[in-house]
DNA sequence: CACTCGATGTCAGCCGCTGACCTCGCCTAT
DNA sequence: ATAGGCGAGGTCAGCGGCTGACATCGAGTG
């Protein structure tokens, strides 16, 4: 019960991610290849495509984990919360999960901006988090298009937040930038 | 000087673009294999790649000259507009080009909903658009974050308009449901 | 001690994509 | 008019991402 632990060592699939971010930072995205990863981490080609849908994913494992939190902060908002107000609880919830971890973040961010298909990948994790978002607003009572464009502002004000707080010399919290950005947003629209 | 007609039939790259177009149509853009599409257009699959970077860029030939559009027009907003006016100017450039090939967004639509490969595309092609309008509108003295939060707006109420505009039914012109985008967007950042 | 079951290994093969090199046919200059 | 430039296309070989089918191992279970 406890076991489970593969054949040989335990944990293959952590090892996986671990090895496959290592050799991209160290020779990049495209100079790297599965069979390199599977061998650091002490496992066969096939074995990587068991835990891992194809090459980039290994660098999203944890966006499903985001998408929940998210998920569950926007519809934990009081009923009488506006949309906005559910969006931003949402942001709010990632806040600390994120300042911990800013040199993973940096890390694995520099290797996503020198490689397209990675990018495109983010892209469509953040698109089907805005979807997300915006069923969970339609549950909460939101007709359409207010919902998605909400969610999508919302979405929007996080990646650029997002991009500025990895930007190197940044030392302010996600959770700042992220508030300044709503404030902002709402300044432009009026 | 008019010639360049390759070697034998004229417009090679738009003969595999619409082979390719019909191809993911009748049998799925993954059960389509880029020999068969040069095959239908007369061609060999090594010449498929000289015009096209990949298999699914295929689809996104317009994508330049739409953000060429969008970008003049930002740029040709008078001095004093405001940096929503300016992309509310992009927006309204695309609608009548856009209203004029329904029929033809439709059945390109209906291929990319089906695979997400293709929506990746699409994504980062709309966020390159909206950083070239993020650029344009810093040219015209808007800070940062403010341009690039407006042109996220922008260019999510360009999203969720297109989509609304291609959904099965839905006859309203994309001009339209775009300034209703505005408005609705507006009044949920109020 | 079989037996099941989940994780891994092995092997063969398709297809997207690329580099290197060759061919064809129009165009221009001498 | 002929030579040579040049751009579009063809041919071939090969890498690497990804998959299906099947074998194997190790741990828990009866």
């Amino acid at each position: 019960m406890i076991g489970c632990m593969g054949r040989w060592e335990p944990n293959g699939r952590g090892r996986l991610a671990q090895a496959a971010l290592d050799l991209y930072v160290e020779r990049g995205f495209d100079q790297t290849t599965v069979a390199e990863i599977a061998e650091r981490a002490g496992l066969t080609e096939r074995t990587f495509f068991r835990h891992y849908a194809d090459k980039r994913e290994v660098l999203f494992d944890g966006s499903a984990m985001l998408q929940q939190l998210m998920v569950d902060a926007a519809a934990a908002a009081p009923d009488d919360a506006s949309p906005l107000e559910a969006t931003a609880a949402a942001l709010v919830a990632v806040g600390e999960m994120f300042d911990e971890r800013r040199e993973f973040a940096r890390r694995r961010h520099s290797v996503i901006v020198a490689n397209p298909e990675l990018q495109e990948r983010e892209l469509i994790k953040l698109a089907r988090l805005t979807e997300a978002i915006a069923a969970t607003l339609r549950e909460r009572g939101v007709g359409e298009p207010a919902a998605s464009l909400t969610a999508q502002a919302g979405i929007g004000v996080f990646h650029v937040s997002f991009q500025r707080w990895v930007a190197p010399g940044e030392t302010r919290r996600i959770g700042e930038l992220m508030r300044e950005g709503v404030e902002e947003l709402r300044a432009v629209m009026r």
